[in-house]
DNA sequence: CCTTTTACCTACTATGTCAATAGGTTTTTG
DNA sequence: CAAAAACCTATTGACATAGTAGGTAAAAGG
């Protein structure tokens, strides 16, 4: 399940690419078009600054602006940002130990496949997809 | 992220399988095959008996056992079984209000793409399809 | 019949995550 | 220098997860 701060995130890109020619956009403005709490998504944009996906500018006039063009992020990126890798189980991910049962479980195979189909979904699309 | 629920639930699913012309399989014999503890095996063939999945009988000589064919059963239907709609998100799913913004909201389709692709994935797949 | 083996039932609990809220400090610019 | 913005730390309530614990009922084998 794709929680909320993921999906606040998202909008909260896009509401950035769509104003990425008016200059920085401040969270207060944001927070009204896509109205969500403002204090809630200071948490968002928080994690976004520190993986280097948006830049803050504080002080009057500022705000918030993205740091590549819209094209050149991929959704996934996003979402793995906000939420952590996105692990469909718990057997994969780097924090999994091997399991013992690995070259056994008939379930494996499975999951790897679910795990690499979601990965495509959302590495193969980018922000740019979402703006009609 | 799939929970132990539906991933030991579709291991207990194909360790029926495997057994299902040894008659009734004893949950006790289930857990020390798979290595899970049968205390919390009872919490999940407990749904799935009364998910007409699985049927059990008691008594000495009893035990578990496949409703249909394995080739009858969804991976899909096991998994929501265990863990309720795989909803992707919370703004689909039958308990979702509808949102003012869904007209206008950039994201929904995304989220109604994911949620078709993980649906599918899960559905096209049969549990002989894990059975080498 | 009676003991064993099995399913079946209710309740409890620790831990962690989610979705926020609250209240403050620092930075920048008009 | 004051307003507007980012930035920071902490806290909270609700819920889900991953189990444990301790029993009762049913059926078969000897």
């Amino acid at each position: 399940m794709i929680s909320t701060k993921g999906r606040y995130a998202l909008r909260l890109m896009l509401d950035l690419a769509a104003h990425k020619d008016n200059g920085p956009v401040p969270l207060k403005e944001i927070a009204e078009r896509q109205e969500v709490s403002k204090k809630y998504l200071e948490i968002i944009v928080k994690d976004l600054v520190k993986g280097k996906l948006i830049k803050g500018a504080s002080g009057k006039g500022g705000g918030y602006q993205l740091c590549r063009a819209p094209e050149d992020y991929s959704i996934g990126e996003i979402i793995e940002l906000m939420e952590g890798p996105l692990n469909t189980v718990a057997c994969l991910g780097a924090d999994a130990k091997a399991c013992p049962r690995a070259a056994s479980c008939q379930t494996l195979p499975l999951w790897r496949e679910y795990d690499e189909v979601v990965h495509n979904f959302f590495y193969s699309k980018k922000l740019t997809d979402l703006t009609p």
